[in-house]
DNA sequence: GGCTAATTTGCAAGCGGTGCAGATTAGGTG
DNA sequence: CACCTAATCTGCACCGCTTGCAAATTAGCC
């Protein structure tokens, strides 16, 4: 997603209005990487902006997601999350603590994928599941680690995070 | 999923009952690779059954996906699929009809996942998006078949249909 | 055939999300 | 700066999917 004085210019070519409902809704998603729902950003907005109304906060990301600022995440069984980093990538999704983050696929086209005979491949969405760092060193304090393999060995990580 | 006849001396040795509506969903679900809705499975099961109840549609399936006899599977937008379906495999949803045709892939563990630091990776679900081959013949039937390359290259397929 | 716990059913209600219409306001105009 | 108007915000009703609940029914055991 663009900064918000950029979403600004962005907005005002459009002949769309800057409100301060929409501004305080730039900051909060801008470089955000929690993946919020509707109503997590509902409740930040109200402390910031109280009378703010719920309506506008799903106006205003349906409206950023239909621009391509935001990439709208559904997560099994929840509300909708929505998610600046409109980048190629995927997720991890704690079985736990239900927290998404985001990882890094390059070599997705060397996939060996059978049964497509058809299909046209626009896009793959993957999202790994299992249990974070944070949830397994909860559960590993207490209990010997079982050796689970991992289905996914990592990548050496060089220059990874940026 | 079970055969029918097998699920039937499955809920009777744990003590559940096996109804009419019960044999009915068994024997919708057995085999059916369409992903089916709640909604769609009440009606078909309605035709046969007239009388069956909504809800005891729901109750059977969240059963029967609690026992690991189907997988949910979430559709953006829309209402569970439920998969008979258990084996490890993927999904390709086309954009336009929306439905849902299996895939498999055999090299999941050679992706090259960047920042996962930590987390320990239970399974990876992936859907890939795109067109399917009935909706894409009668796209290029009228329009020139523009040149977009697959992200995914299939693999030669032999004995890929069991 | 009778008993009883499991199941089915119908309906109300919960939840995430959207349509609508009246009140408000950003931002352009003179 | 005051004014105008289209864009926006707000509150509320409502929708689609799913679940909770309790009364009525029934499978499976004796
Ligand atoms: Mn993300
Ligand atoms: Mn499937
Ligand atoms: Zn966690
Ligand atoms: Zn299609």
């Amino acid at each position: 997603m663009l900064a918000p004085a950029e979403l600004t210019r962005v907005f005002r070519a459009r002949g769309l209005k800057v409100t301060p409902q929409r501004q305080l809704l730039f900051t909060l998603l801008h470089d955000n990487e929690t993946h919020p729902t509707v109503e997590a950003l509902f409740a930040t907005a109200s402390k910031m902006m109280p009378g703010i109304s719920l309506r506008t906060v799903y106006q205003t990301l349906n409206d950023l997601a239909a621009m391509g600022e935001l990439q709208m995440v559904q997560s099994a069984g929840g509300s909708t999350r929505f998610d600046p980093n409109v980048t190629e990538h995927h997720h991890a999704q704690c079985d736990r603590c239900g927290e998404l983050h985001d990882v890094y696929v390059d070599d997705l086209d060397r996939l060996r994928v059978r049964n497509l005979d058809g299909f046209q491949t626009e896009r793959a969405r993957i999202v790994f599941s299992g249990l974070c760092a944070a949830c397994l060193s909860k559960t590993t304090r207490t209990q010997k680690q079982s050796n689970k393999r991992s289905i996914t060995k990592p990548s050496s990580n060089k220059g990874a995070n940026k």
